[in-house]
DNA sequence: GCCTGCGCAAATGTATACAACCGTTGACGG
DNA sequence: CCGTCAACGGTTGTATACATTTGCGCAGGC
């Protein structure tokens, strides 16, 4: 096999064709946007009524889920939407604010102008849906932009790290946010954008540190109540 | 849910009942042993029979190894063990470089005097392989070194990042590796566990950085040959 | 009244049958 | 002689049938 080749196919993301798994996809996006919240019973049947596929695939799909720690699968029980503990949830910030800050930089120093337009038109999209009431979108979309942060340092291996522990935020927010807005998502990333666009690596990193020890800081490890929709409901 | 459930969860390995699955074992093990060479083509019927079980089991097991990257999937044309490029060999081990040495100083700082009976009984046993011209199953004993290290640091998420990184470590040992022996490695191994139960916490940091920039910069990014034993004979 | 244990319903776990796809081979035509 | 295309064998992808396990309800006994 050639290198280029091996390159092509590191590049491809992990799962190869899980993308296009339907289950995986929407009960995915579903998480992110906070309309399945943790610990919802995943039925197998349901879902692949659902997607009007057959269990065969919805069980590839929750695997997959349960490998990016969004799903929790336990023999014999089925899978529901992951709990994370308060301890896994400061775990996970602790490695975001040990990873990000330094993906950060190195961004900073790579992002050309195409880089920064994308970002620009990401956050814009963030921003309309923060202003069209669609917390769950513009939450799943403010994670995205870390990710994208993170591919333009242009270390794969570490872009997926980071891609991992933020879709886990989902979550942890989901379970442990406190304050009712996002609003200083906004300017932060905003500030971050302009820092990437001026080349100022010192300043990026220090501007994700401090964004994500604010959103660290803003969790509190209280249980929440629990709502009763249907598995349908809030999947569609 | 309670949070103890929470935690008994969040402290079982992410795959609940993969572990058991004996395609994933064994198929893990014999990549890590080297004993499988990146490449190697992994029919489902093949390993079906071999460890005598269905296809769906085989295929459980190599989702479940895709997504630690030790395995390949490609649509339709099936699995095989992974072959990483010169580029995710330099990011798994920059990865590395930068969360393994901050692990082994808070290991450091926690590590009991169990901890350490533990870690020199390891450090005997990765001995005794190579002593007795193991060499597959030294380097993989010596993969699990590192993962002991992190989690005594007892960041479990971090340490489930650098199991990761870790097992694909073997592979990239096997591809690019030059030095015909692993000989530093023990005396490696045996200095950071002296410095772990001095509690030194900056020693164990600094041996542990030096230690990964020596086995990054060992690597040589040529192809090499490939054998052509058959899977049964790399499996058993 | 509560605890125990049996049995049923419903879910997950596994195997297998069938469908779809890929790579190879061989024949045909240029 | 070489390139192209079609048919075939083999491998993977999906659905479904069957086995196993779980959790609940109900009945019986202590």
């Amino acid at each position: 096999m050639s290198i280029t080749q091996q390159e092509a196919n590191f590049s491809r993301r992990f799962d190869a064709d899980i993308v296009q798994n339907p289950v995986f996809t929407g009960v995915e996006r579903a998480i992110l946007e906070q309309r399945l919240p943790p610990g919802t019973r995943l039925a197998e049947t349901d879902l692949a009524e659902f997607y009007g596929v057959s269990r065969t695939i919805v069980r590839t799909g929750l695997q997959a889920l349960a490998h990016s720690q969004l799903v929790t699968l336990r023999p014999n029980r089925g899978a529901s939407v992951a709990n994370p503990s308060p301890r896994e949830a400061r775990e996970v910030f602790e490695a975001r604010e040990l990873l990000e800050p330094r993906s950060a930089r190195e961004a900073a120093l790579r992002a050309n102008r195409a880089d920064v337009r994308a970002l620009r038109l990401h956050a814009q999209e963030e921003h309309a849906a923060m202003a069209n009431n669609e917390s769950g979108r513009a939450l799943r979309l403010s994670g995205r932009f870390h990710v994208m942060i993170a591919q333009i340092a242009n270390q794969r291996t570490i872009a997926e790290i980071i891609e991992n522990l933020v879709s886990r935020s989902s979550l942890i927010i989901a379970l442990y946010w406190t304050r009712s807005s996002t609003r200083c998502d906004e300017g932060c990333h905003n500030a971050l954008i302009d820092a990437l666009e001026r080349n100022d690596a010192g300043e990026a990193e220090e501007l994700m540190r401090s964004h994500l020890v604010e959103l660290h800081s803003a969790l509190r490890f209280e249980v929440g109540p629990s709502s009763n929709l249907t598995l349908k409901d809030m999947l569609s």
